[in-house]
DNA sequence: CACGCTAGGTAAATTTATGT
DNA sequence: ACATAAATTTACCTAGCGTG
């Protein structure tokens, strides 16, 4: 009773035929086949039966109470059984790679700031905790973290963004103000309170342009008309503070950076320069791993409680996203 | 007697129809 | 589009029958 139209049925169950059949052929007994499978004898008698007629074959040589397999029952036999064991070893297979995602890698993209000061505690946390996970820490700049994050390549990612494409969540857990650093001894060190002016015709050391930051002190100047000069461009957050110590120039920077360990004076900007927020981007509608939500969890305790763990949810009451008015600098660019 | 086969009934799975 | 209800199909079981 072939289908004439070709369609399967999904209920035909081929394997289950080719199971009973196999059982059948290695204990020679339909009854003793049933036992092995929890069925009644009918059952088994049934699926050969079906099978036989189905690809229109005689597999056994019924005499009697007896019966024997046929070369053309023995030749299925050698080609189902390899079936049989394969379909029914596959849980066990499974669980097996499952045991692996258990304990799976933890992918996180981060840009460098969040890697530098923000991961490594949560890191020691999370790994204390759960010492059998490992974790890779994808050092990306925004643009290859949002790929990543579209990639699924990573499980989430961590850091700043200023704009934000619509197919990425993103809940801020950290703010930071933005200081200025300056060499001791530097005339603005002893100033009471640093107004944008000073900068004015000051020697900066700013992170490379591809960075948030940069776009971001670039905007915050030209909008206020303050002419200013690059005196250097450097790596990063760490080697800007060496250069700055070294008095090469005066440097902007998050308060992410700043440990209390630096050989520099900090003082606060002015509030044009906005608190950044720092936090966990993922993408929309991904499905955490549970290691991915643990890592979070340690981020901020609480964070998928409220149900639905909306990413629209605000991160404690902070600016999250700094989109200045009309500001071409705003424009998303957006990578498809 | 031991074993496989057929029949008739039941529970579950699946599809189709219907409502929100 | 999704959820629910009704109808149909399928898989399986028990019981009884036939055969070497």
């Amino acid at each position: 009773m072939s289908d004439p139209s070709g369609r399967l049925y999904y209920k035909n169950n081929r394997v289950k035929q080719l199971r009973a059949f196999c059982y059948t052929a290695q204990t020679g007994s339909i009854s003793r086949a049933a036992e092995r499978l929890f069925l009644s004898q009918p059952s088994v008698s049934l699926q050969i039966q079906a099978l036989e007629r189905e690809l229109e074959i005689t597999l056994f040589e019924r005499r009697g109470p007896k019966i024997t397999l046929t070369p053309d029952g023995k030749a299925l036999y050698e080609l189902a059984l390899p079936l049989v064991d394969g379909i029914d070893a596959l849980p066990a297979r499974f669980a097996e790679r499952y045991q692996t995602l258990q304990s799976g890698r933890l992918d996180i993209a981060a840009g460098e700031s969040s890697t530098l000061y923000l991961i490594p505690d949560l890191l020691k946390n999370y790994m204390d905790r759960y010492p059998d996970s490992p974790v890779k820490l994808h050092n990306l700049v925004s643009a290859d973290m949002l790929s990543a994050l579209r990639n699924d390549e990573v499980d989430f990612a961590i850091g700043s963004m200023l704009d934000l494409p619509d197919d990425v969540a993103y809940r801020a857990v950290y703010s930071f103000d933005t200081s200025l650093i300056l060499p001791f001894g530097h005339h603005l060190a002893g100033k009471e309170r640093i107004e944008l002016d000073d900068l004015a015709s000051e020697e900066l050391i700013l992170p490379p342009k591809h960075l948030t930051t940069w776009r971001l002190v670039n905007l915050v100047l030209q909008q206020h008309n303050i002419p200013y000069e690059v005196r250097l461009e450097v790596g990063g957050w760490e080697i800007m503070k060496a250069y700055v110590e070294r008095g090469f120039g005066i440097g902007i920077a998050s308060n992410i950076c700043i440990t209390g360990r630096e050989d520099l004076v900090v003082k606060p900007l002015p509030s044009v320069f906005p608190r950044r927020t720092y936090g966990v981007m993922w993408r929309r509608g991904r499905f955490l791993s549970p290691q991915a939500k643990r890592f979070i969890e340690l981020m901020q305790p609480g964070f998928f409680d409220d149900p639905g763990a909306s990413p629209q949810a605000e991160p404690r009451g902070d600016n999250r996203v700094f989109v200045p008015s009309g500001s071409p600098a705003a424009k998303p660019q957006s990578s498809s």
